[in-house]
DNA sequence: CACAGTTGGAGAATGATTCTCCTTTACGAA
DNA sequence: TTCGTAAAGGAGAATCATTCTCCAACTGTG
């Protein structure tokens, strides 16, 4: 079974080539970057990533670390944890529903919980947790953004 | 079948008498900017809300709405639609999986597919959208989160 | 109607992110 | 291996979202 170490390397691997077949310089900043990112278990933000690397790389900058972080999204290398961060999004309706949100124009729908069929867990979720309640979130593209990328 | 004008003033008026009971002032602004969200068909942003109050009420505060909105969620009058905006969170596991988030801390645990069962949809998905992939993401409190809640 | 405690307004302060501008580096070609 | 060019990095200013401070105005009670 291979270890977490040896995991990290092959994805640190796959990523040297994947930089590779998109034509992005392969930099001493953007392999710590990565490699921050990878060995986190935790879903690390901009500031955490620049704290890690600066360890080893005392003078990167932090405007490095967001230019790598959204170049490497672009070339989807990595993935943001919520599709909507970036500015508060508020709701009035309280009652359990669900989400479908564009991905390029960032809208959100709401979809009733009566419109698809309860989540079952397969088994016993972690230990120790309290879970007070779940949301699906279904990504994707609207009919508008549909078809302006059709157009373009 | 209600309408949606008369929909609207039932929560306006749930509204009012929540604020009475949670001992809250039931000011001009606060009714505003509560059916500014009602109204809004999106998950509107602070922002969004502030320009659709300033219509009505050319001299409100940005920093009134902010105020609001916060006491509104503690009140649990409203949702927030994230509960980990704020700041870029990233991740590099581009395999499907999702995310078991502390609402205290914030700290997010993955989970592997395999640990639920698949979703169903008990209908066809709103017609046009383009559904690429989805997320479940579990709310709850972490086990670190629970005990010091306990304590305190 | 007056009082006391909330709440609102304005603008400064803070924190996250992006931009600008100039220097340095990666890497294909010679 | 060296060179030239385009890409990338660094520093700090600029921008955007959000919060704070401080004082004036308002709400709800007596």
């Amino acid at each position: 079974m291979p270890t977490a170490g040896t995991q990290i390397e092959t994805m640190v691997t796959a990523f040297r080539e994947r930089c590779r077949a998109s034509g992005l310089a392969l930099t001493h900043q953007r392999e710590l970057i990565y490699r921050a990112i990878v060995s986190s278990k935790h879903h690390p933000s901009p500031e955490l990533i620049f704290d890690e690397v600066r360890r080893q790389t005392p003078s990167i900058s932090l405007a490095t670390v967001y230019k790598n972080i959204h170049t490497f999204l672009e070339a989807g290398l990595l993935r943001e944890v919520s599709p909507h961060h970036g500015s508060l999004r508020l709701e009035a309706n309280l009652a359990e529903h669900h989400h479908l949100v564009c991905t390029r124009c960032k809208a959100i729908v709401d979809l009733d919980e009566s419109e698809l069929e309860p989540i079952h867990l397969s088994r016993k979720l972690r230990a120790g947790y309290q879970i007070l309640r779940y949301t699906v979130e279904f990504q994707g593209l609207c009919p508008a953004c549909t078809d302006a990328l059709k157009t373009t």
